[in-house]
DNA sequence: TATCGGCGCTAACCCGATTTAGCAAACGAA
DNA sequence: TTCGTTTGCTAAATCGGGTTAGCGCCGATA
């Protein structure tokens, strides 16, 4: 029914020429083979009018490769960062020529370890191990096979395998700065962890990245934290409970939210006590979550990069499968990726910055 | 330095046997070829040893097959939408051994066809189709080499090829069910589109059956639509504006929201008005976004089914694969996924109905 | 004893490309 | 004229399986 697809054969009858002579032509080593010029020509000539392309699987199998990367993520649904990440990654393999197979773990062991294998029955040419958030993961065996870049996670052992991570404590700081430049110095308080290194969710690097980057921050201006309340965990009714059990007390001019979701919270309580953000508070908080900039005020955040994670998760893998295979005993490089401020209407400049003028 | 895989030779020498009579036994034929039990034994369990795996790449070359699926979207990203129709579909091709490939257009058909083509190059064994919201598209030409299906589109053209949509029409229904069970017959107004089958955002099919359902429901109760405002686009500000502009003149008993982004702009009229949900006024809207279940009190909603919907597209296209292919003028079948009610806390008793106890 | 047929297995070809090794013709130098 | 070299191309092997055609052996039959 559909018409046979249009072989390197073909290209070379069509062309009066063997398929060695067309495949060099058409791979460029036609020049340095001193393939006359005439040839040349008309091997070009045919794959233009046949509309030639080459069968990638045939390649695959002769040279092992597939221009194929396997993505392999614990989830890509329940956070919408997945959509942005896998977006990125999608487009810089593109920009190659290359497609990507996705596939989800859902955190199962066994089930990671069939995918890899599915994966590497296809001879995919490199691999993305993704996290949908920061975390330590334990690399999986068997994946020495192709080259490897860890996305949004870091490796419990030591690893050669390079990773991709958010810059988390250059986000605390960016977070804290926003305040400071805002002329805020009294009155900031934490909303999600804090104010000590161990007052974090457990297993959270954000939550301690982003924690150390605001103390540094603030610690430089010589401001300090006037509170925290810690969140087991990042949703919004813990941020609504922590801002209220704080509001029942003080009367912060500051509010630093550990993520968007708990700051949805905290807008809804200091709504309850009456108060406006960003008239009488402050609000900045991280992630750039959708709803960041549907909620009123519009919510001042500190992006987490998705599109460019996996943009850059791509470029690495590049890297990596360019690079000469022989040095056996390198450390993988940490890529950290900057989160941009998404400056928006939650934060205003303190009345005390404003009387100095 | 990665062991060299095993391959059907590996196994066969193993075994002591042809590699002809290890592939007969592997893939089962054995017993139909008349292969005995002795050497069947040997070569199951030298493939057991050497965990051997056949290489895909090797069979799709001789068979022209992949076990590979191309899921070709519009947007990965900005719909959140995405990530569970692709989960629904990553979990049923896995089911079956398959994986999938990602693709994304942005709504460029050169892109499309260019991605497309790299799909056939790598001898994909169907193809599905997505849209991210519902609508109907130009096919592109040249997909007629693998079996496809539409996810969330219809074609504009006539088509054989099969068709995966929310029902939408039944979920109008549902939507004006939910406030006809809390005994609401009055003051029931639209927000979003409506009340005529005109009043609707262009190209917007759900919009067109979702209404159709409403006023279906209702009409059959005897129910009226007491009024309606449209939205151009369906964000939260329009949703703001409409029902401002609705609450002015009016005093609703019941909303129907056409998406919950509207919702969450109505949310917010509705308090500025100091009308409480759903004391005051219920609320009831489509598609269970994340925020729906966020917003307070919770939003009472017609789910759009993504995963499911992604699961049927794989279930359709594998009959598809299976069809014989024989059969010419078949018309493509539309297949509709029901859209499950989420019952929440943003619908009451009218008070009418509770008045009538 | 030659023939036939079933049994159990294998040689060889195929898929569509890449790549190695090598061949024929033309040319130059001795 | 002869040998060596360069030029310009191709035959054949290869990747790892699936598949077709057929081979050798055995026992039964004529």
């Amino acid at each position: 029914m559909s018409p046979r697809r249009v072989t390197l054969a073909d290209v070379a009858k069509a062309a009066g020429v063997s398929r060695t002579t067309a495949s060099l032509v058409l791979s460029g080593r036609g020049r340095e083979l001193r393939i006359s010029h005439d040839v040349e020509q008309r091997v070009l000539k045919a794959a233009e009018e046949l509309q030639y392309r080459p069968n990638i699987v045939s390649v695959g199998l002769r040279t092992g490769t597939s221009r194929t990367i396997g993505f392999v993520s614990d989830t890509v649904a329940t956070s919408r960062l997945a959509g942005d990440m896998i977006k990125g990654a999608l487009e810089a393999a593109r920009d190659r020529g290359f497609m990507l197979f996705i596939g989800e773990t859902e955190g199962d062991a066994a089930l990671e370890g069939l995918l890899l294998q599915a994966m590497q029955d296809r001879q995919v040419d490199g691999l993305i191990l993704a996290s949908m958030f920061t975390r330590t993961i334990k690399l999986p065996k068997g994946i020495t096979a192709a080259p490897t870049v860890l996305l949004n996670a870091l490796s419990k052992q030591p690893t050669p395998l390079p990773a991709v991570l958010p810059d988390e404590v250059e986000a605390g700081r960016s977070a804290a700065r926003v305040l400071l430049d805002a002329g805020h110095r009294d009155g900031i308080y934490l909303i999600g962890a804090g104010p000590s290194l161990r007052d974090v969710p457990s297993g959270s690097v954000a939550a301690v990245e982003r924690l150390v980057g605001i103390r540094e921050a603030l610690g430089e201006a010589g401001v300090k934290v006037a509170g925290a309340r810690v969140c087991p965990d990042w949703q919004p009714e813990y941020g609504l409970a922590a801002a209220q059990d704080l509001l029942r007390t003080t009367r912060p001019r500051a509010l630093i939210c550990f993520n968007d979701r708990i700051a949805m919270g905290v807008y809804q309580a200091l709504d309850d006590f009456g108060l406006k953000v960003p008239a009488d508070v402050s609000v900045v908080s991280f992630d750039d979550h959708p709803i960041a900039s549907w909620m009123r005020p519009k919510l001042t955040t500190v992006a987490l990069p998705h599109y460019e994670l996996g943009r850059k998760a791509v470029d690495v893998l590049f890297t990596e499968i360019d690079r000469d295979r022989s040095d056996p005993d390198r450390v993988g490089e940490v890529h950290r990726v900057p989160m941009p401020v998404r400056s928006r209407d939650s934060v205003a400049p303190s009345a005390t910055a404003e009387s100095l003028d």
